[in-house]
DNA sequence: TCTTGACCTTCCCCTGACTGGAACCTCCAT
DNA sequence: ATGGAGGTTCCAGTCAGGGGAAGGTCAAGA
């Protein structure tokens, strides 16, 4: 397959798949022509890629996973440590957003949103740290 | 003031004050010695600034709520409707991530985490989508 | 045979919002 | 005079690619 070939059929852009292999995440092997020739082991692990990526995972992470994946003797605890990372980082995140969603929605609702000047919003931000607020 | 008692009464890096006074988004004077000299009402533009960005607000929604406060004839709808559109991209965010959560968080406890190779996760990974998996 | 257009190649710059570091300058206290 | 703590500029790097230029290759049609 070249790489249009196996960028449709992994979803991925071609310009992601130049990039993977720049980076030493695949190594299709080439053509007389110089084109990339990819096989179906190399499809299978831009699929693996992909769906590692779209769980969040860093392209590092991607690298230990396809490393564990390849290594037969793996211990599964070495997978599970590397997700619960992920996953308490991913939680890290999502509270981060929920606290910034819950100040600015309450902003939100207090200002008028018409055409005179006034507004909460700003008032909030040109104001001190409300910490401590009494 | 200089840079470094700005920084300390902001919260802000002093590498970050400079890379903001870089991009225009504040204009403290100049000392004869070349020292940056930052009167109260930079301290003022920088903290409004540090209280944007931790609410999420990208450096361009900054400049522009900066330009809003400033503005005495400003509507509040400006406002808010930026405010409401930051707040929809932090609710799509939070989407994303609870999806990857839960997505992952079921893989982590399927996973026995011994020292045994067979691990759900990598298998999940390995697998084609599961869109239409019966 | 020639040409056209789709596909492929490498290369370099751009993104956001900083951060780190080098090389150098200035001020103040000792 | 000197040492150290501040300040200055400029360059490069981060992460995970995306955009686009300049040019090589291939298959089909005139």
């Amino acid at each position: 397959m070249n790489i249009g070939d196996v960028a449709t059929r992994s979803g991925l852009p071609a310009k992601t798949i130049r990039y993977y292999e720049d980076i030493g995440l695949i190594k299709p092997r080439r053509s007389e022509n110089g084109y990339r020739h990819f096989a179906e082991s190399d499809l299978h692990k831009l699929a693996f890629l992909g769906r590692a990526r779209a769980l969040g995972f860093t392209i590092e992470d991607c690298r230990t996973l396809m490393a564990l994946y390849e290594d037969e003797s793996r211990a599964s605890a070495d997978v599970k440590q590397l997700a619960q990372e992920h996953l308490d980082k991913i939680s890290a995140k999502i509270a981060d957003l929920q606290a910034m969603h819950g100040t600015l929605s309450e902003l939100v609702q207090c200002c008028a949103g018409d055409n005179r000047p006034d507004c909460p919003i700003l008032r909030d931000l040109s104001q001190p740290a409300d910490d401590a607020r009494d």
